[in-house]
DNA sequence: ACCTGAACACCGTTCAAGT
DNA sequence: ACCTGAACACCGTTCAAGT
């Protein structure tokens, strides 16, 4: 009986959260319920919980995640490629990536979720400060995380359906399109 | 009696469009019920189906007047003006603004909306258009429009709160920063 | 036409109880 | 510790019925 120590679950944490991941991608943030992801995990609608203090807490959890990989996805990536990869992110992950900037999550509330939610402007800013031509790198940072974060909103969102039949490659267009040339005057 | 001729309310739609505004403000799209905005308008929970064929169809309602008041608080403005003008919209109508950009809602099943969303990048598109220098207007109207539109998103979901004590002035520096200069190579 | 109350199938969250 | 079922106060939506 050793084998089976647990009790029904014993990782039910991590089951929830690949439940709800699942669940994320399929049906959005706002459609995500509790007792659905127990339901999927097979355990009553009030185990999970044991495991987070709410609803909130279980989709801070995905979003929190979801930050780490888009930070990891960054890092791995320099200059203008950096965008498109923050522009792929949004496109292969869409309903983490509206989690994650919809404005729901009460970041203070989570601070797993805060500091992982640093981490894409901290890899813009470190590629900009590399750049030796940049007068303010934090400004263009800033401006660069600006331009490609509405880019992956509106594709998301549909509104250059007319202009970008490879939503892709028109995120490649736009970002190649713009100087962050912010020398001091 | 002539003058209490309607049944209860007789404008019932444009009250429930107002008290729908007003708990879309204090509540967040996510938590804009149907049944407590027929509260407030004092109407059965059950009423506003005579007006709206669901949940969605009013929140497409004030969507479209969303995109309807920001196309014209852009056209009355030109260059890095238009810009700040959108990111101010956004600072003002926080939940509006999440609202119509929230990506929840389906353009396709309610024409007026995708008429009225069509708004915006029209009218940067148009003053991309009356600056000769520009070689590629289209393109400088889609990134103009994406780093408005993700500095207004970063801006709200707080992510600048370090770097922008004056979110407005933060914006204003951000946006004069970028160069569209997309002239034909 | 316009509005009502009852009903159905969902929610998130809490609580007392079981092992 | 971990999980359960019952309960509470909500939802959106549908329907038969009232004026």
């Amino acid at each position: 009986m050793l084998a089976m120590a647990t009790y029904h679950h014993g990782d039910l944490r991590p089951a929830l959260v690949r439940a709800a991941q699942k669940l994320l991608e399929k049906a959005g943030p706002e459609a995500l319920s509790l007792r659905e992801v127990a339901r999927r995990a097979g355990v009553s609608h009030n185990a999970p919980y044991r495991h987070f203090s709410g609803r909130e807490a279980l989709l801070a959890a995905l979003a929190a995640e979801g930050f780490r990989r888009l930070g990891e996805a960054l890092a791995a990536t320099t200059g203008r490629a950096m965008g498109e990869a923050y522009v792929r992110f949004a496109l292969e992950h869409p309903q983490l990536f509206r989690l994650m900037f919809g404005g729901r999550l009460r970041f203070a509330r989570h601070r797993p979720l805060a500091e992982a939610a640093a981490q894409p402007y901290e890899a813009l800013l470190g590629a900009f400060r590399a750049q030796p031509a940049i007068g303010d790198p934090e400004k263009a940072a800033a401006a660069a995380w600006a331009l490609v974060h509405g880019l992956a909103h509106l594709l998301l969102d549909g509104h250059f359906a007319r202009q970008a039949a490879d939503p892709a490659a028109f995120a490649g267009d736009v970002i190649g399109a713009v100087r962050f040339a912010s020398r001091p005057a």
